[in-house]
Order: C-alpha cells, then sequence, then structure tokens
DNA sequence: CCTTAAACGAGACGGTACGTCATGTCTTGTC
DNA sequence: GACAAGACATGACGTACCGTCTCGTTTAAGG
C-alpha cells in the first residue's frame, strides 16, 4: 500500500535520473520502500531523537551502507519518511449544508491522523523533528494547503447564507482543528469521532456568533 | 549541640542571617542552578534530539563530569530543567464576571507561555522529551492541576447563571487553551493577547451554547 | 621485522594470491600492525601500568574507536602486543660439546632478550602486566617451551659422558638463565655476552659438580 | 637509616614500642599506619597498576582527602609504602665456616622475601612500580646495601683460604641471589629452603672454581 | 576541666582515561 | 551496478579515578 505510490503523484526517485518508461527496476524500489517504511515504524516507537539508521537498517533487512546510498544522512531520510505520507489529502466533503460539512471534515481529520500507518508519524512532525527546515517547511505546506484546498467549503456556507459575510475560512479551519491538536500532542488523549464532532460544534457556534470574520 | 562560632577568625557560622556583603556560599546551588539554566537555553536553541551534556556543561562554564555527578544521564538533567520552572502557577482570576474571568486567564496563560525563560523550552515539553516517563507525567499532572485549580472559575460562572448548569469545566478550558497550543505546537505562529482573547470568544460562545455539559 | 614476517609462517593474508607488487591493502592488517608496534613502544616507555589506549592509538596515527574494534580492552591489547614477538623461538645450538653448547645457548638467549624490538616488551612481561591471566599463561608456556627445547641439548651431553648421569635438563637451564634475568629484571645492569658466559660457566661449574641431578 | 630518624617532630616511628611514656601522639601515626599497611595488601593484591588511592583508602577505613593530606599522590604513598618494610636487614651470619654461612645467608634471604607482610610487596618493587625513581634508588641502595653488608663473609672465606684470592663478594652475591629472584619474578615458583640450598651449592661451586674472581 | 588547633570525614570540582555506541565515509568483494 | 560487509575517523555517552579544595566535626594537647 505504501509501496507504488512513490509514482503516483509524479513525484520521482529523488534522484534526478530521469529513466522513465524503461521498468528496469531492480531491488531499487522495494529496498527503498522497506527502509522509509522502517523509518516510520521506528519514529513511532521511539521517536526521532531517539531513531539510528543503523536500527532502520536492520530492521528493513539491509545494510547501513545501502541506506546512506540514498539518503544523505539521517535527516534526509527522516524527512522523506515523514512527507510520504502526507500525500494523501484529505478529501473535502461537499454535503449541501455548512453543518455536517463540518462534521465530516473533522471526522476525516481524526482518521487521517489515526490511520494505522501514520500512528505516531503524525505526531513526530511536531516533536523533534519539527525543527529540521524541511520537515517545517512541509508542515507549513501542509496547513497551507489544507486552508486553500477547504476555503471553499467555508465560502459555500457563506454564499447559502450559513454564515456571516467577512468569515475567514483559515480562522474557522484552526478553530476546527485546535481541539484536536491539543488531544494528540498536548493531553494525549485518544481521537476518534467524538472529539471531531466536539471541535465541529464549538466551531459552528463561534461562527456563527461572527468570531471569524476577517479583522 | 556546640557553640556555633568558635571559629578563629570570629566569622559566623552558616546561620540564617542574610549576611549579604561577601558571602561564601557553596558553589553547589549556584553550579546546579548554571547548569539547568544551561539545559534550558540548549533545549530552546538546539531542541531536545540534539541536547549534548557536554555542550551543557560548557555552556554552564562546568565540566562534564560535574554534571554526571549530580544528574544520572541527560534525560534526568533534561527532566529537571524542565520541571523545575514549571512550579510557578497561573493565577486564577476572578474579577466577577466570566468573560474577563475567562480572558483574563488566557492572557495569563499565554504570557506564561511565553515569558522569557519559558521560551522554547515549554515546546520541549511536547517534543522527543516528552516521550520519557518523567516529563509525560509532569505533563498529565501539570494539567491537571491547572484544569482543578481553574474549576472555581467556571463554577462561580455557572452559579451566577453566566454558564448553563452543568457545565464541565475541564472541557471548557480544553477549549480555551486548544487554540494557544495549536499556535504554538503546530503553526509556529506568535502568541499574543489576540490569540488569547480570541480563544476566550470561541470558548464563551460554545459554553454559552452548553456544548461543554457533561455528556 | 614485524610487517611481513606474517607471510613467512604460511599465515598470509587472508588472500591466496601472491600479487607482491603495488597490492591492495585492505588497511585492516596494516593498521593492526601499526597499533600493536605502538603499544610495545609505549610498554617500553611508559610501562604497563602508564599505558593508555589513547596514546597507543595516537601513536599508531590511529582513532581510539579503531582500537577498541579489534581490542576489547586494554589487556587484551598488551597481551596481543607482547604475545605477538614470543613466536621467534631461540634456536638450540648443537655444536658437538656441551660447554660450547650452553655458552651459545645462553648468547642466544641474551641476544633474544635485547634484540631492538623486543627492548622493554621482555621486561613488561615481568612487570604489573605479567598478572593477567593471559601473560601468566604465555609466560608459563614460554618458559615450559624453552626448556623442553632444549633438554635434548643437555641429554647429549650426558650421552656423551660430559654430564652427570640423572642431570636434570630443566634444573640446569634454569641456572643458566637466572643471572641473566637477576640483571635484567633486579639489578638494571645492562646484558651482553660477558654475562652470558659467566652463567654459562657457573652452570656447567654447578652441572659437573652434579648439582643438578634429579633429587 | 631509614628505621629510626622519622621522628623529627617527636612523632615516634610506627614500630612497636607501646608509646605510654611519650604520649602526645595524635591519632595521625595511627592513621599513618593503617594507610600503609591497606597499600601493601592492595600492592599484593591488585598490583601497582590496579592499586587505587580511593582503594587504599576504604580498605584502611579512612577518606580519601586523608590520604592526600600525608602523602602527596599516588606514587609518594606506594614508594612509602614499599620502602617502609626494607628497613629490616639480613642479618649477616657468621658461622665460620663459608659453606654454612652462605646457606644461611641463601635461607635468611629466602624467608625475608617471604615473610608475612611482604608477601608480594617484595614482587611490587620490581613490577611497575620499579620505575618509579625513588623506587628504583631505594632498589639500587638495597642491594648495595646488601653486597656492602655481605663482603665481609666472603672476605673472611678468601681470609680463611676457602675462596681463591680476587673473589668479588658482589659477584659471588648475584650468583647466590639469582635463582631465588628467578623462581620468584619469572618462573613464580614457591621458595623454600631447598630453593635457597640450591642456590647455595650453585655459587659454592663456581666460587670454588674461581669464577667470581675480579677480571 | 575546658579550650584550641591539628587531624579527620565528607564531598564538590576540574580533569584524564575508560570502554561503548552511533554517524557518515570509504573500500572490498559478491551477486 | 546494487548490495552486504565492515573498517575507519569522529564525537558523544556515562563511569571511575586522580588530585585539589572547602567546610564542619572530632579529638587529644596543653592551659
Amino acid at each position: 500500500m505504501n509501496a507504488q505510490n512513490t509514482d503516483r503523484t509524479g513525484r520521482k526517485d529523488r534522484t534526478d535520473h530521469p529513466e522513465p518508461p524503461p521498468a528496469r527496476q531492480a531491488r531499487g524500489p522495494k529496498v527503498q520502500a522497506a527502509v522509509l517504511a522502517a523509518a516510520r515504524q521506528e519514529l513511532a516507537e521511539a521517536g526521532y531523537a531517539a531513531l539510528t539508521v543503523e536500527n532502520v537498517a536492520r530492521r528493513a533487512g539491509v545494510h547501513k551502507t545501502t541506506v546512506y546510498r540514498r539518503w544523505k544522512d539521517r535527516e534526509t531520510l527522516v524527512t522523506e519518511a515523514l512527507t510520504e505520507h502526507l500525500a494523501a489529502s484529505i478529501l473535502i466533503p461537499d454535503t449541501g449544508a455548512f453543518e455536517s460539512d463540518l462534521r465530516e471534515l473533522a471526522r476525516r481529520m481524526v482518521r487521517s491522523i489515526t490511520s494505522v500507518d501514520e500512528q505516531g508519524v503524525t505526531a513526530a512532525l511536531y516533536s523533534d523533528a519539527g525543527r529540521l527546515p524541511e520537515i517545517a517547511a512541509v508542515r507549513q505546506g501542509l496547513f497551507a494547503d489544507r486552508f486553500r484546498r477547504a476555503a471553499p467549503l467555508v465560502e459555500r456556507a457563506v454564499d447559502r447564507g450559513e454564515l456571516p459575510e467577512g468569515t475567514d475560512p483559515a480562522l474557522l479551519l484552526k478553530s476546527l482543528i485546535a481541539p484536536v491538536y491539543l488531544r494528540l500532542l498536548v493531553l494525549s488523549e485518544p481521537l476518534d469521532d467524538a472529539v471531531a464532532d466536539h471541535a465541529a460544534d464549538i466551531t459552528l457556534a463561534a461562527a456563527r456568533a461572527g468570531l471569524f470574520r476577517r479583522t
């Protein structure tokens, strides 16, 4: 499930040599995927600070030098392991009503975060690994993208008169995700649909009260 | 049990009077404080993953072995450095009105987080250092304590009829802090009074809508 | 004298092709030899008690961890450094006459001890390093071997009637080497052929007097 | 030479006189003796290389700083521990006949070496501790003294016509002690009267053969 | 007795070396 | 050519001693 999507997005190998049409795959891609998966598991189990190239290699059934052949260093490896799974964007719902849209969006977000193979990896984004410039950039871009893509959801609601004029989509969306990340990163509480619904309710009430209007 | 200043020089003993002028501090406590401060600076600048005992020692103007004499290992040192400054509890405001109480509480929280010497240290609590069992425990306790201490603020509001019966203080407080931590940990946006006020507004609207009633 | 004799005994590099001219030395063996040589120099100059792995490494132009990669600890390193040069056995002379045999044997022994690269190393065998079980064993074996190999020299003399029946070779040989080691270890006097000849004379006189007959 | 004039300060030697009359001793001498004894035990058990000031202190039931208060460093401590027991000189026998003199001298030497509280300490003199300049000096002096004091024994024998004119006492004595030290330092064989007698026999035979005449 | 100064216990400190582990580079041999 | 294997320099880890220092307590001397 994670091996082949490397090609899907047109992102190629991080090496720049073309090699597009002819298959030619030796064990390369297989090894690569195994290492990234191993890195993610290590991130989830041990965290970024304790992640070791040698452990990753061992877990991937690969030799240390093979890892260094493809990734410049630990940071590069972690960065790629972390970003790879961020590709799958959350689909923006369009149910016709803001309330259900919001609820559904919150739930999809929670599910995305808690999906099996993101387990712990998401948290790594906000740990010490988050200090890596690449990761920081990815994180920034991640939310910029999400906010951009979800903006229409809000705009539709304004158009339909469900929300006050001037409601700022980004402001609203931040309110939506705040309770989720609070539980994930700060309180270490489990995430489930109830959390999502609660976040949606709070945000809805605030939105209707005009608290997200652009200043 | 013996006369205390029988010293040939007539020097005072280590009695409790201030003795401001010369003083003869055992260096123990001084060194200890210097090391903890250095550790905090390292945490802020380099993060937990990159924190090195030798760097901390160097920054504190102290030898590595001196650090190890007092702290078993890197983790213990970080734990103590992190815990120390958590002592100062936030004062719970009591202005007579829930809205101003909430606003003030939010602002105090923001100020506590952004105060000079917590700079970056707070964030460390939620980074890889947060995986240390001790730190996790401290974090748990920290919020348990905050929620417990702030509960009366909510209860007074309920008593005054400003909030619906059955409003759960913890639930409400989580809503209050969520936007703050989102900006601190996830979005890396600056924290200021506006953020605090915004969080208070959202929480207030939701509270009045009865969204924090115990289920 | 130490680098190339690896081949002499048939133990060669672990590759079997000769490849004499340039070769493609794995640096392994080269480093190993350099470290052992450095260890021997340190033993000679500073003695076992003051020998430091870091000094040995520095002198060998190698990093400390490289030493530890091949030798478990200081003791193992010293043991091997000490043992290596003990391989070269002293040839047992056979001149046809006991007196000249004995003289020659004594001289060879002295030369072996004072040969350039055993300088000081021999003494280390009897210093604190001698407490290491491995070293003790080597030392025991060393003399057992010498006595065994030199026994025929004595037996021939008995057969020729030059020495009394029942002369114990080991006893005789101990007498031969005693003055040598006294000067080496106790008196710190220089060793030369005169010492060897003197020891041979004494031993010869005692042997003829039947003082080495088995009791 | 070294036994009684330690008492510059009125401190008596650590020797055995009850010390009721003079008095005035603080605990100093007692501690001092305990530490030196502990040092000797450590030397015997662990050897010079492994001797630790902290272990010595612990064994003496004393604090580390107390040791450093009296002895500049480890070397000084060891030096004194080693030299102290060298005071008791071997008495030179005078039986009237060279053979019995020699035998007796050898036996006394062996007994001196193997006496309980020199156990292992003697060996330390020839171990790595022997590299300490002080120890080297002591060792030199020790044998110079012994040879000087035993010379009359040889001279009497020459006078009595038991030994050839020109017999060099030192040369003869070296022959006498060589087998003893060989067993002690090189062969690690037990020392007993048989060894002493054997050494005496060999030396006697060689002496009568004129092998110790001055060249 | 009581005082007083030396001797001691206690332990922090700056240091040196130990032996271990991980990083990232490089070389060799093998599939 | 990709990979396994592993040597290597580097640098941090955490430990054990070294020798220095300061502080407070014990103890036996002499008043």
